[in-house]
DNA sequence: GCATAATAGGATAAAAAAGTCTTTTTATTC
DNA sequence: GAATAAAAAGACTTTTTTATCCTATTATGC
């Protein structure tokens, strides 16, 4: 579904959100061990995400990265768009590049419902929304 | 979402039905130029769905390849099952291994209605029924 | 039974994705 | 202003996926 790159971002962005209401930043290496991603990896990923500005970042001692009240409103939506692009949006599922409504591939109209499931998903959750259920323990990021 | 190996299998899958259906068999050649896959490599993708008994095959002169009544009632999830895997039913969105109903990884509850309605999608539609679509020139498997 | 046309199978190659390493730049603190 | 701790950047390596090629096998029709 998502690639790699996708799926560190995605727990990588919710990481830093929850230190980030903490009042403290995170370092790479923090945010590598928190999410069980791949140190240099994930710091290719906060890069892009840095550039793309979805995340806030300050270099030097007691630096790291942290999201402010703007960042906090970035959607599943923004993070799979900044890291796989719109893939999600314009593909189409068996691959055919000029499938659409007029054209549609066979299972076009089938997957409608699916990828408008999906992309409802992705849109309506914000990182910032996801601070209190990792507070109360409800669920995880590492294995 | 689906691997190409996938997406070509599908489309394949369609186009032999519909090759079935007219009563002649396809060649690997044949399949290709239908639906648009490299022909090497979906002949790889068919003998692996022969092997898994999702067609039929004839070696020789004439020979080609076949979907027989049973084989009509092959769902996409069957197919996406041979070719990719159980990952679209076992495997977590954000990849970790022990994400479940008990200890979900942060974005498991909202993924579940979405996949439940892709997993509802590839069961409920068989090869079979793309047939007359098909031949009205509902849809197309090239671009 | 021989030539042929097809699939079967395995080896290899190319491209893309995932992951690692090293160097540079930049804040911070003392 | 020097030492340090962090991100930024880019080069490189490994692994996986995608694609190609070559040889073997097998069924068919003459």
């Amino acid at each position: 579904m998502f690639s790699k790159t996708c799926e560190y971002g995605i727990k990588a962005m919710i990481f830093v959100a929850q230190k980030s209401k903490e009042g403290s930043r995170i370092s790479i290496k923090g945010i590598a061990k928190g999410t069980g991603a791949p140190e240099h990896f994930v710091a290719k990923i906060m890069q892009e995400l840095g550039r793309k500005k979805l995340v806030q970042s300050v270099k030097g001692p007691n630096g790291g990265f942290y999201l402010d009240q703007v960042d906090l409103k970035t959607s599943l939506a923004d993070i799979v768009k900044a890291l796989d692009g719109n893939s999600i949006y314009s593909d189409c599922v068996l691959g055919l590049k000029t499938c659409n409504e007029s054209k549609p591939c066979p299972v076009h109209d089938q997957y409608r419902d699916v990828k408008k499931n999906l992309i409802k998903m992705l849109e309506e959750n914000t990182i910032g929304e996801f601070n209190n259920k990792l507070d109360s323990g409800k669920f995880f990021l590492v294995n």
